[in-house]
DNA sequence: AAAATTTGGTTTATATTATAAACTACTTTA
DNA sequence: TAAAGTAGTTTATAATATAAACCAAATTTT
């Protein structure tokens, strides 16, 4: 049988946030959007839901005057990546 | 800008589905069941999005007085899957 | 300097999707 | 022949994703 997939990542928006900060050292709620192309109501809701799981840490801060809202991946969020792209790899026999 | 993920086969059923098709010349609907773990119902709705997309060929037949429903890939199919095999490859680097 | 626009978000309502429960039709077994 | 099993479908509900509406502060325009 097949293993199921972590449905927290099983989507196409939060894989997307998951994936860019896999790459970098952290990454700001502008660049995100940019990135995924995403509307800003939609990262917003989906950067709670991985900072509610702990996949993410998000901290809230100032650039000049402008507010910047700054995520970067946690350990267990490195984790719960690495188990979700073994489990892909299953599916797909890559 | 990252590529978006077919929705029709970024669903954990649906991808199991397509993946162990990939795999076999067809598989008939118990087997399908068994090997994803889901609920006959469940399977059901699935396999019927994925054969009004073009995506599997689904047969239905009598296995001696049994009612059998066969399901294989069709070319459209095999397509779709490998774009979005590229396209998971191009969020996760793989 | 007041009004309009932009930036950087959050909240909330709605549309979509997935899933399970209920059901149908037929078969096998006790 | 009644009960239980097989192979599914239909339908109702729960979960999820998404966009629209909103807010507050900053910036730009007139």
């Amino acid at each position: 049988m097949l293993r199921t997939l972590n449905p927290l990542l099983h989507s196409e928006l939060r894989l997307a946030i998951m994936s860019i900060l896999l790459g970098v050292e952290s990454a700001d709620f502008t660049f995100l959007r940019e990135q995924t192309g995403s509307t800003a109501g939609n990262l917003s809701v989906q950067l709670d839901k991985l900072a509610s799981a702990g996949y993410i840490a998000v901290e809230k801060s100032f650039r000049g005057k402008m507010p910047c809202t700054t995520c970067s991946l946690t350990a267990e969020g490195r984790v719960a990546m690495n188990e979700y792209v073994e489990t892909l790899k299953q599916y797909l026999k890559l």
